[in-house]
DNA sequence: GTCTATACTAAGATAGAC
DNA sequence: GTCTATCTTAGTATAGAC
């Protein structure tokens, strides 16, 4: 499946070939078809593990941070960055080429990626609740969060001015104007 | 060229296949190639016309705002997503499908979109030196700024909660709120 | 479980007539 | 400028042996 992951993150859903993830995963296009009935099967694993992995990590470190709502904001934040720059590659996948699955096969994985996104409401809406941010749009402010998190993917550089740390901090501040923190 | 922009939009680059392109240009396969040399060629037209008139409009929206750095990312930020909603299809093939092109055809492109980026920093920049923004990374606070700009091409519905004005109006909030500014 | 071989379809691109 | 017809390559997927 990494290879799959790998020619998906390269050349796109539809411009990867079977014949190159066969040849990634060092074994036959065949046997390929052997595990994964069809390409989509393969890109539904793909994603799923991704969103899986981000959910995981996100719901760990959001539990292990100080309980007010700025805390948790930020360490979720920083959890999701930091997973972003850990895999790349599938962070990139996850985030472009989830429009090419359709009927079934999109729900499952769209399931999946909305666990991660009713964790960050909730904790938005903890902090309007508490008064510690001030937006009137918890939602869309959700939203913005998640899509500065998510399209670090396509632009972060590990040879870049921005150390890991830095990004997960820059975005962590982005997160806590959007939602009109009081205090960050 | 609409035609091509159309079936980039719903099956992306390299899903979308020459014939098609000819027929929702109800033309022959072989009249599509007398006009663009190949695909990539066909491509690169329709992401240079997209960041052109983005770039036409937005410079226009900005000369006619009022003179203060707040109005005038405002201004920017309207005269962006009003042309991200106004052409949906058109700004989701900007955003995403970019990255299949390579070479000298990649720079012409990424040339056009520097020169809308290049307008949003110095508007960001004047706001810091006047003291209305206050954020100490306009850089980057200028990539958050566009990618929420840009990335409602993923997510507005012409029928969902949110009108055409509405949207404008809440990206100018979450821009303003990127960049610090003090009184928006 | 893994392979080689192959069926079948569709792709990008071109030739050459009108 | 526009077409039909075609070349060539590569794609997804399967059959069937080991």
């Amino acid at each position: 499946m990494n290879g799959a992951l790998a020619a998906f993150a390269e050349h796109g859903f539809n411009g990867a070939s079977m014949r190159d993830i066969a040849k990634r995963a060092d074994t036959s296009l065949s046997n390929v078809y052997n595990y994964f009935p069809s390409k989509e099967d393969l890109l539904v694993a793909v994603l799923k593990d991704t969103n899986g992995e981000l959910l995981r990590r996100t719901n760990r470190t959001v539990a292990a941070a100080k309980p007010n709502p700025t805390d948790r904001l930020r360490a979720a934040v920083r959890a999701y960055v930091g997973f972003v720059v850990d895999a790349q590659p599938a962070s990139i996948v996850a985030l472009s080429e989830l429009r090419y699955l359709g009927g079934e096969r999109r729900k499952a994985v769209v399931a999946a990626r909305d666990e991660t996104e009713a964790l960050f409401l909730r904790l938005v809406e903890e902090g309007v609740e508490s008064g510690e941010f001030t937006t009137t749009r918890p939602h869309d402010a959700t939203r913005a969060v998640l899509l500065l998190c998510a399209t670090v993917a396509n632009w972060f550089r590990p040879d870049g001015e921005l150390s890991r740390e830095a990004v997960a901090e820059l975005q962590a501040d982005f997160a806590l104007a959007l939602v009109g923190a009081r205090n960050n």
